[in-house]
Formats: C-alpha cells, structure tokens, sequence
RNA sequence: GGCGCAGUAGCCAAGUGGUAAGGCGGCUGUCUGCAAAACAGCUAUACGGCAGUUCGACUCUGCCCUGCGCCUCCA
C-alpha cells in the first residue's frame, strides 16, 4: 500500500515519495497571535496533527515547523488598545493556544519559531531579492515585483492578468502590479520596529515562512500546509519570493491545504461574527468528542459546525469509550474458574450444549482483526480519510462484540482487542480513557485527602483505617515531604 | 469579472465503471421485577436535474440548477 496525497500544486492525488527518507520536513503556516484560538483552527491543527501521527505511524520521521507570527497589524492595533506591549498580547494568546490544543491532543511541533526572533534573516533575504531585481523600494517599504517571477499564479492556478480585472484588488498608485505585496513595512508611529537598511521598520507577513521554513527544514522541503485561505496569496507569495531567492525549484514537493468549518454553511469569520472559540465549545464538548466531530469529514472538504452534529460525535465517541470500559471489565473480573487450566473467558450466552466452549485464542484474533486495520489503513494512505478510518474503528468494534458474543476469549485476547482499538484511535489523536477507571481514580484521591486531613487532625486512628482499606483494594501510598503519593499493586 | 469546491437516506458523512462504508436518529429485539442504560438486528431500487459515452454510471463528458470559497486580514 503506497500513501497517496492531494497537492495543491499539481491539484492531482500523488503518491507521497518524500526528499529524503525516512524524513520528512513539514511546514504548517502557525497563528496570529491577537485572539482567542476557534474551531478553524481547531480543524486545520487537528489536521496537520493527524496528517503528521500517521506519517510517524507510517515510519517517517517528522520534522514538523510551525510559526508564530507574533508582529502584525491585528496584534499592534490591539496592544495600542489595550495599553500593553505587543509581545504581551503575543505571548497571552499563543499561551492560550497551547491550552487549548492540548486539549485537543495535538502533538507539540519540533519547533515554534516567532517572526521577532528571525528578523535579522528576513533582512537579509530582503536585501538579497532586491540584489537579483526581484523587488523595489518604495516610500513606504520594499515590495516584491510579482511580474518579475515567471511562475506567478502556479500554485493558486490564478493568473495575474486575470486579477486585474477584478473589482477586489486595491487600487494603490505607488506599486507597479497590484498584487506586489510588501516585504518591508517602514514604521509609523507607535509601531514595534526593527533597524534595517530601509530605515526602522517590521517585515511583511509572507517573508517569514519563507524565512523560517528553510532555516529550520531546508532551502526545499516535502510538505507546506494550511488553511485554503491561505492558499491565495499567502502561499502563492510565499512560493514567489523563495523561489526568486534561492534559485530551487519546487521549494515546497506536496502543498496541502485544509477546509474550513462552516456555521450555516458559511466560513467561520470575525466580521460575521459567527465564531467560536476552542474554550467556548469545550463548555458543551469535550475535546476528544470535538477531534472525532473534526475527523468525521475529510480534511479537504468543509464541515458545518452544529450542537447536533457535536451531539452526534458524543455519542458516538461514547461507543468507543465504552467499548474499552467493558473489555476492561471483562479482563479485571475474570469467569469462575471452572474452565480447563489457563482458559478464561465469557460464558456462552446463547445456550448451546453445557461444557462446549468456544474459545477464542489470541492468534485467531490477531488474524481476524487484520482486515480491520487494513482497512484503516486503506483509508489513511488514500489522502489520509480520517472518515474512512473512523468507520474501520467501528467496523472493529463490531467485530470484536459480535467474537465475544459467540464464544469465550482468552485475556491475551480480550488485551489484544482492546489495544487493537485503542491503536488506531492512538494514531487518528484520539484518547480513549476508562471513564470509570477514572472515577475509581477520583474516589481514592478522595480518601487520601481525607486522610490527610485526618493526619492534620492527628486523627491517626482514622488514617490507619484508610490506609488499611485502600491496602485492601491494593493500593499503596507513601507519604512523602510533597504529599501523598499512590499506586496500584501489580 | 477571474479561479476553484460541493450537492449521497430524517441528519452528518465515506466511496467504487458493474448496482451504496460508518456515525447520529428511528423501529424491533435481548437483558431487567419495571424502567433506564447497554448491547444486537433492521433502517437509501438510490447518489441535484437533463442529455451523452458505455454492455453497464452515483462513479466519465457536456450543459443546467443550487450552495459555498478564494481573488482584502483570516486556519
């Protein structure tokens, strides 16, 4: 099975043969620090997070770089209205933005670089586009000639020509094509600015992936993502300015871009106010439940926020949940021993003659689930279908409830089905916790703050008969100088 | 005006040139003193419309209708 990829590039499925194997180098454009992070981020980091997992699950080695552009004009407009530095507002919201994504059970990137730490090597990219005639000084700053680069246009598929005509292009005097875009911004008053040969002044937004992608992953690399808004221009710029600058081509091999999360079938937006923050949707969802609502379409296509559809994945995610809690159950509290030495497992339900057991072994098993994974993994290679994988998750849990429903399986079974399961969630992001494992977890804390309480108490008579009771269920505690520490015996 | 995407059951959503994965919901059943929960079974003669290609199309081509996105900051 070979992992195919939709490029935006070539907007062909392509199979992924990556520069340098088993390495990868993969870019996903970062945010913009000015507010809190919403479902549309929510979805393209959920993307680009599962994209990587199943290329690590693949045997590839991830090298994933993902930017903060923390200077910009959203964050200096809200820095002068709130009365704060920039980099305040900058470090308060990409500190939310870690919250939330882990919350999320998104992977940590090799490496966050921030635009204000690069500005020295966008200078120099600057000055080294302006030495190939690639741009031009202007009053206000240094912009990039776009009808110098021949390729224009090669990766939205838009023709500059054609732009021209259009009624949503800016009509500035100054530029000579419309859609030269700036590589410097000269400082206005109580702005954040740099020293550079164009006077003081801050880069322009596209410099600094083409910047900090090579510097981190090479002059060219396998993979460049983000959200399809930013296909055009960001992207289409990006690849312009690079391109002129270091002479390689493709910079980037494969470009993958994500969908957008809809409300009423339109785009999630600030100016239709039709948004939801991460924080305010984990108020009704838990974010595992919101990841399997996400991957429940196809990265590509858009997907329409709605409680029913949340609702939906709830449910849903509670299947697969449960499905672990009664494996558990079913290896924790093993039949009555009156079956043949070293067989455990489920009484037949159905009532077929007494004494004749079906017993599953763990190699039947093994091979049995095989066709599941296959296609999980079927799914994931054809342009990572996270769908059709979610769907292989089912079909397997099916499976195994039917297998045990027809006969006893063995604890190395039971063990097998259940890491089988969790497995293919583990590689789609998804966690899949024993919610009642967890309770038991929230009842001996319970006991051992009161425990504490009676030691403060000097109630020692009662903390000897918790710690006794909690022994009896096999769980040791030990009391050390940072406080109560427990676990289960083996 | 230019470029592009989508239209599959009550809802969401995969998918293949040879007659439709999965989830939610609904219905029925199992379990239960009853219920709830849980689990199981069933639940699209049909894939926006009209032509065409083909032995055969939901899947390919053309046109049309509808919705959406990019071309301005945006995941």
């Amino acid at each position: 099975m070979t992992l195919k990829v939709h490029n935006t590039l070539t907007r062909d499925k392509e199979e992924f043969i990556p520069r340098d194997p088993p390495k990868v180098g993969m870019y996903v454009c970062g945010i913009t620090p000015y507010d809190e992070t919403h479902l549309g981020h929510g979805r393209a980091y959920v993307t680009f997070d599962v994209i990587r997992r199943y290329l690590e699950y693949s045997g590839y080695e991830v090298n994933y770089v993902q930017n903060i552009t923390d200077v910009d004009d959203k964050i200096i407009a809200k820095s002068n209205a709130n009365r704060v530095t920039s980099n305040a507002i900058a470090e308060k919201y990409t500190q939310s933005y870690f919250e939330v994504m882990d919350k999320l059970n998104v992977k940590r990137a090799s490496v966050y670089p921030k635009a204000t730490e690069h500005i020295d090597e966008m200078v120099s990219w600057i000055v080294g586009l302006l030495d190939r005639g690639y741009a031009y000084v202007l009053e206000d700053g240094v912009y990039f000639e776009v009808d110098k680069f021949a390729d224009y246009g090669k990766l939205s598929g838009k023709r500059k020509e054609e732009q021209e005509a259009g009624a949503r292009i800016e009509v500035k005097g100054a530029k000579k094509n419309p859609l030269d875009f700036a590589l410097w911004k000269k400082a206005k008053a109580g702005e954040p600015s740099w020293p550079s040969p164009w006077g003081e002044g801050r880069p322009g937004w596209h410099i600094e992936c083409s910047v900090m992608s090579t510097k981190y992953l090479g002059e060219q690399f396998d993979i460049h993502g983000g959200g399809l808004d930013l296909e055009f221009p960001h992207h289409e710029n990006e690849t312009a300015q690079t391109e002129a600058f270091t002479g390689k081509v493709p910079w980037v091999k494969y470009w993958i871009h994500n969908g957008f999360v809809n409300v009423n079938k339109q785009k999630l937006s600030k100016s239709l106010g039709n948004f939801f923050t991460l924080k305010d949707v984990f108020e009704k969802f838990d974010p595992m439940v919101v990841r399997l609502f996400l991957l429940s379409t196809h990265y590509r296509s858009p997907i329409n926020y709605s409680d029913v559809e949340l609702a939906a994945a709830r449910e849903a995610y509670g299947r697969i949940v449960k499905f672990v809690e009664d494996i558990d159950f079913l290896i924790t509290h093993p039949p009555a021993p009156s079956l043949p030495a070293g067989r455990q497992g489920l009484k037949k339900r159905g009532g077929e003659e007494e004494g004749e057991v079906n017993v599953i072994e763990r190699e039947d098993i093994d091979e049995e689930l095989a066709p599941y994974r296959d296609k999980f993994m079927a799914a994931m290679d054809d342009d990572f279908n996270t769908a059709g994988a979610v769907a292989a998750i089912f079909d397997m849990i099916k499976f195994c409830r039917k297998t045990l429903d027809d006969g006893e399986a063995e604890k190395e079974c039971l063990k097998l089905m259940k890491e089988s399961v969790v497995g293919l969630c583990e590689v789609l992001g998804l966690k899949i916790e024993n919610r009642k494992l967890k309770i038991e977890n929230r009842r001996v804390e319970g006991l051992i703050v009161e425990r504490e309480a009676a030691r403060k108490n000097k109630d020692f008579k009662r903390s000897d008969e918790i710690r006794e009771q909690l022994a009896e269920q096999g769980i040791e505690i030990e009391d050390t100088r940072y406080g109560t520490k427990w676990k289960a015996q083996a």
